[in-house]
DNA sequence: TATGAATGAGCATTCATTCAT
DNA sequence: TATGAATGAATGCTCATTCAT
């Protein structure tokens, strides 16, 4: 007894076609620059198509940023799952989210619209992410919050600081996008956990 | 003996009512929304005037945004010209910078953009700001270098820190914008300072 | 077995139907006069749906000159097909340019924008008009090269000759074109042909 | 005792500037080519200033073109004032014609615009034109119809044979106005005269 | 009288959206 | 359901015309 009927299946598919060209057309010509025709070519439909699965371009692209957000945020989720100490969750985190642009780079520039607002929408949609991001946030600033709790952390806002680090990392995966040969995943987690962790300044060789 | 004539300080005075439309007006609609007509009338000029001081959009939206990052340079120099010991440095800088997008929430969008590489521009004037952002970056870059190299800090690479407390920073800056009531510049920069010289780990309650 | 597709047969029934309104505008308007928004109205369709067809305003109007040419040189060409006394040639050439645009009047003004060189575009397309001028004029002035070679012309530049007789006549047809009722094409040709062949010196009354 | 006042001899003086600067514009960009700015750089005046003696571009470019042909028309009538035998007289106008338009090329497209009814204007100026311009044919068309009373010419309609005739030879001048090194005016008089005259069929040795 | 900065109607072009097939 | 031709509102830009100085 299927739970989705063979038009669901065929609808859940093309919304998914859609949705993949329109990442990859904005990744390639910014959120603006994304035309619907583009889009359709890219997902080999007719412009017309689109239409009949996303009310409009704003929807088509909002949609489209729910999904990329909640990716990131299900790969996120999931090194949250187990139970380990703060350094090595913390860790995990970073090279989730290197990792996952490395593997996605098409969502990048749809992420970076939505953490900076670009996204034009009337009030409703719009809100519907920042909550979403909000969410991406909160997980982060909730780990730091726990992490506080249990002493592992400065007493700092753990807000603040979620997005402070969500956002310098976002430049680093930034530069990473753009380098022929970016250092690997390992090393560029290594030198932000101790840096974060740490701190810059320089410490002694004994102490 | 005035080294402006009068009509030269007339035109200063168009383009810059101009500019100053245009940092509101990208302020508010983005940079793909900000269109000619917006822009006119909020400098309460006709459309046709612009072109008279900017040979088009793009030249506009480009010379406003060699302004704003301008503005923010010289403002970054000068506290960086006082010969003090890092960490007083480094404090001016990061409360230099939150001082000036409290000042000028108008430049935050375009120099953002500008930092995403958003600008379009057919490869001259973008590089050109590709190139006075990195100058941007560059002397924060600088300024890590230094502080390594006289051992106040760890060794790490100087632009990739740089970039990553430059965008942190804007994470930060973003949402002061959109508080009603953010803390003060003086404890925001407190903590990020703090944060970064010593990490985020829980320091022994001796200390 | 149809050669073209039923779209194929749309499309070229578009393209034909916009050019034709082209046709007629310029005719009203003159080349410079021509918007795209009067050419779409004429023709009964969305300004934009020119777009589909022609890839600008300059495209159009050179594709038009180039129709309109091509259809008077078919036509020319055609008369010269079979072989005649030279003064039968002649006179069948004569003829079938007045009749030719007492026909298709609506050709007239675009026809002559390319003899005159008002064509703007920048090089290519003009350049293309310009030989398709050449090439009308040049059949001319083949003919009547080939007629002096034979013996039945005297000897004049031919070229010179063929700019001289296609532009006097284009005179006459534009005088014809505003005429309420015009003189016959043959009363109007016979004139023509008899005072190029015979000049316009008085003949002796015996002769 | 002047006939005209000082201010009434500047406002010629002006007048006359700008006219000329207007022939060169429209000589070199075209009629609809020719802007306001560049005819008032051109003339060494301020855009306004043009409106202090024209009342719109259309009254500068229809003034214009009423001088442009009284100077031609002008020189033609000069060669007609001498009484001399038919052919003289008219190898004497051809060579006025030439002449005219190789020492001022400037006048050359305007004058073309008049025959061709390009001038836009809302119908009264432009009659004004027509009528000039047909004054300009009549001259013509009045020559050839004494000489045809007097018997020295075949039983033609004047009016259409001047029409052929001058715009026969717009042909050559406008070709001539191209050519590096055009021919000298007398072989190109002689052969327009010859071919006119005597018609283009070959005459044997002996007559 | 002369100026030229300012104006805004008008134009070519793009693109999200609709709808007949 | 899918298509893509057609639409027309919206945009950047030009240029004839006006008017304060």
């Amino acid at each position: 007894m299927p739970s989705l009927s063979k038009e669901e299946l065929v609808e859940g598919f093309r919304v998914q076609t859609i949705q993949e060209a329109a990442f990859r057309v904005i990744s390639r010509r910014g959120l603006a620059g994304a035309t619907m025709q583009e889009i359709a070519d890219e997902a080999g439909v007719a412009k017309g198509t689109i239409y009949l699965y996303f009310g409009s371009r704003d929807a088509l692209l909002q949609r489209s940023a729910d999904v990329a957000l909640s990716k990131l945020l299900e790969t996120l989720e999931a090194t949250l799952e187990s139970a380990r100490p703060f350094e090595d969750q913390f860790r995990a985190l970073i090279e989730a989210k290197l990792t996952f642009f490395d593997a996605h780079r098409e969502f990048f520039r749809l992420y970076v619209a939505v953490t900076q607002g670009e996204m034009a929408s009337p009030s409703r949609a719009r809100r519907r992410h920042q909550e979403q991001y909000e969410v991406h946030l909160g997980r982060l600033a909730a780990f730091f919050g726990e992490a506080r709790r249990l002493g592992a952390l400065s007493p700092l806002d753990p807000v603040r600081l979620a997005l402070f680090v969500a956002e310098g990392m976002n430049a680093i995966i930034l530069r990473r996008l753009s380098e022929e040969a970016p250092p690997s995943v390992e090393s560029e987690v290594e030198w932000i956990v101790r840096t974060l962790i740490e701190g810059i300044s320089a410490k002694g060789p004994v102490r």
